[in-house]
DNA sequence: TCGTCTCTCGAACGCCGTTCTATCATGGAC
DNA sequence: GTCCATGATAGAACGGCGTTCGAGAGACGA
């Protein structure tokens, strides 16, 4: 008789449920355990919450290319194949991930006299989530925003662009090009990947090493023959001095500014509400 | 050529490398064929450059995903082993094909009269080549183009903007911003991934299968609740209609028109020869 | 002839995403 | 109280990946 009937109500309280390992009387050996299951087993099922929760901890602590299926299942103190049931595929759960993390981007209530600047506020939102979490861009990159918290967000994003006047063929086009100009202008922004492992982080946020590696291109450059790059030599140091804050409001100037002035020669109506809609004014 | 990249630093960090089966002077069994060897050894050395050429080819046909070590030393018939004696690993594998292709690319001699639209024929001339080579802008991403003809390519398009009489530091941030730009569109161009097998890359080239999908987001965007997504609900039509090079084009346009207002605007001295360089006059 | 150097490559290591399948726990139907 | 459908877990395996190791083949100067 393999178990006490008495103690283990929690674990087997159908009693002989016996069989799984052959014989009838013959206790499993006890290098392969197969008992303790009692403890681990209804730990509490985990959710796709817990598994998106768990996934966002780990990608923020140890980069993209710590995410693995396997790695996530330790993680949450379970194994590999009880994830597909509830996420379907890794990049299911990225899905999820993405707009878990698009959720967080607040966007203002329109104000028409004030678009420009509230654009411009968005973007420098949207980069810095890139920066906090570095993988974003990356994990963006094949992916069509449709989630939820995606739509919402694209949602007061076009609101802003018709408040401030623009005709719907630019409000679109302007939309789609402004998301591209902040993916493209993060992407290499945010390093070959992530942070690794002890806190080595540093081509990002360490403004001195950063410093460095601008010295050594700097170097590098100053280097070339001249005859062959006299452009690229006269402008070594530049490269050494580029500051990405700098640089970044210099797109979006350049951006948001053409952007607006296409609005003022486009033919198309400029009326807002044109389409009918209550909450653009 | 000194170059073997093979240092032979510890690369087993559990130590016991040496064990596994093979006995000190057993001869090996007749069934597990070693001859024959002789039949395909010398076939002839195989090459960095062939190693490339047969990468690029295999990019093109199959797409990014189908390049594996493995994959590619079968198109060439050797084994993957042999590879890494000449590129080091794929990621240097993808340094020479990245530079191999920008190698492609044809900028002109500066016109100081025309730099504006010569750097757009630039931008639409990389787009060209992006959409030529849809694994292009995934392989750049994480990579700093220091390859010989990534140089070539970024002295041209240096002389162009200096030409053009914009200042030091705004030429190279301009340069930069305009490579991210460029990316940052086509990112999102080129598609989930690659041609997959038979001939499917229809996401891109096909103007009919492109429709259709436009088609589809624009019903799912109409089915919103309005309530909740007026402007978008109102928008959808324009998301059917985006056409990617009319897009690129207001693209460029806002970002060059943008970029010479402010080298208008700026206090650094125009004239483009205050360092001494020969090239640009 | 010998030794050294360049180059090839089968075998293995440790990872990956994913699937199969056996199993367990639970709760409603009878 | 018993039975069964269902939700959920997870070990084992499959095929593939990048990379390394070590044995060896050929070329070539001494």
């Amino acid at each position: 008789m393999p178990n006490n009937p008495a103690d283990s109500s929690a674990a087997d309280p159908s009693g002989l449920s016996g069989l799984s390992d052959r014989g009838p009387d013959i206790p499993p050996p006890p290098w392969q355990r197969a008992p303790d299951r009692s403890a681990r087993r209804r730990r509490e099922p985990i959710s796709r919450d817990a598994i998106v929760a768990a996934a966002l901890d780990l990608l923020d602590r140890e980069g993209l290319t710590a995410l693995s299926m396997r790695r996530l299942a330790d993680e949450l103190g379970t194994g590999a194949a009880s994830l597909y049931w509830h996420v379907g595929s890794k990049d299911g759960l990225l899905d999820l991930v993405f707009d878990e993390v698009i959720g967080e981007g607040k966007v203002p209530d329109p104000d028409p006299d004030r678009w420009q600047d509230q654009l411009k506020q968005v973007a420098r939102d949207q980069r810095a989530a890139s920066l906090r979490h570095p993988w974003l861009v990356r994990v963006s990159i094949g992916r069509i925003p449709m989630g939820p918290n995606a739509l919402r967000y694209s949602e007061r994003i076009l609101a802003i662009l018709r408040a401030g006047g623009l005709p719907p063929h630019l409000a679109v086009q302007g939309y789609l090009l402004l998301i591209a100009t902040i993916n493209g202008f993060t992407i290499d922004e945010t390093g070959v990947d992530d942070s690794a492992d002890p806190a080595a982080n540093t081509s990002l946020t360490d403004p001195e090493s950063r410093q460095r590696a601008a010295a050594v291109a700097r170097d590098y450059i100053a280097s070339l023959p001249v005859a062959q790059f006299p452009t690229m030599t006269a402008l070594a140091d530049e490269f050494a001095l580029a500051d990405p804050d700098e640089r970044f409001d210099l797109l979006i100037d350049i951006f948001i500014d053409g952007l607006s002035r296409h609005a003022v020669s486009s033919p198309a109506g400029p009326s807002p509400t044109s389409a009918g809609q209550p909450g653009v004014p």
